[in-house]
DNA sequence: TACTAATGCAACCACAAAAGTTACGAGTGC
DNA sequence: GCACTCGTAACTTTTGTGGTTGCATTAGTA
């Protein structure tokens, strides 16, 4: 598998169900869609209800539907809910030897910070609904 | 060590050789430095070189340098010729087994491209010396 | 109550990616 | 020839992550 699988699999589950929202969906269900396991799928839902994106139910006739309509879910969220940063700032952790090095540091860690900014403003203009733009409301 | 430390790596040993671009500097030193090891410093300026950003010279007096002005060296040619993409598009790799399943999968992978798209070009408005902003020359 | 089906979670294993390390060949200047 | 540097291959160690198993908990149903 890939390295942001999880991503994958969140962007997938939630175009599956923004597709048909109002149906409870098991992991196991998902993980067989997904090509995986119900764990790994519990994993990475987890994360996104913990985000509020998700709901989810124990017992019998349980399962995970969104927590809210598909077009107030925006990727930025789904990016922050599983909080895999792009940036890692600084190399090593310790305290920079000489002076440069430590405001090159911030110089750094700002620069990339202000990416990181933007990259969330463009994921949080795509939301869920646009993910998923199938006409068809049969399943396969 | 974090997940992309060779960018950061990168970034800091360009950073430090845009403000003195120069100075010709060894592996060795840049190693030191970043507190890491001379190999995985070629390794990663390596990748660097083969994308035209630096050079390097063998010998006694060899080492590395800039192999252009700092301000026509963006984070997008720092981004690409590390060659970690931010986008793996599908969990798995064989054909979907429905129908949705396969137009999500390549709504999905549109729009995830178009987001790398547009950081690449938020990346290319940055160069390697507004990274490096330090007035004093001296070094510590 | 008993049974079944679902999540929640912890503990592990397996695998892969990456850093770190060692070693050596090849070029370059003294 | 010697010292110094990059280039690269091979290996080890570390780390991240998916996969797996097991079990407690919850909820519906007979």
């Amino acid at each position: 598998m890939k390295r942001n699988s999880r991503l994958s699999l969140a962007l997938h589950t939630l175009g599956h169900m923004a597709a048909d929202s109002k149906h409870m969906r098991t992991s196991a269900d998902i993980a067989d869609h997904a090509g995986t396991n119900p764990v790994v799928v519990r994993r990475v839902l987890g994360k996104l209800r913990e985000a509020g994106l998700l709901t989810s139910e124990k017992g019998h006739a349980g399962g995970w539907r969104l927590a809210r309509a598909a077009q107030d879910i925006t990727l930025a969220d789904v990016y922050l809910a599983l909080d895999e940063r792009l940036v890692a700032s600084s190399p090593n952790d310790d305290v920079p030897t000489c002076v440069v090095e430590h405001r090159l540091q911030n110089k750094i860690t700002a620069v990339m910070e202000e990416i990181e900014r933007s990259l969330i403003e463009r994921l949080s203009k795509t939301n869920i609904a646009e993910v998923q733009d199938i006409p068809e409301p049969s399943h396969g």
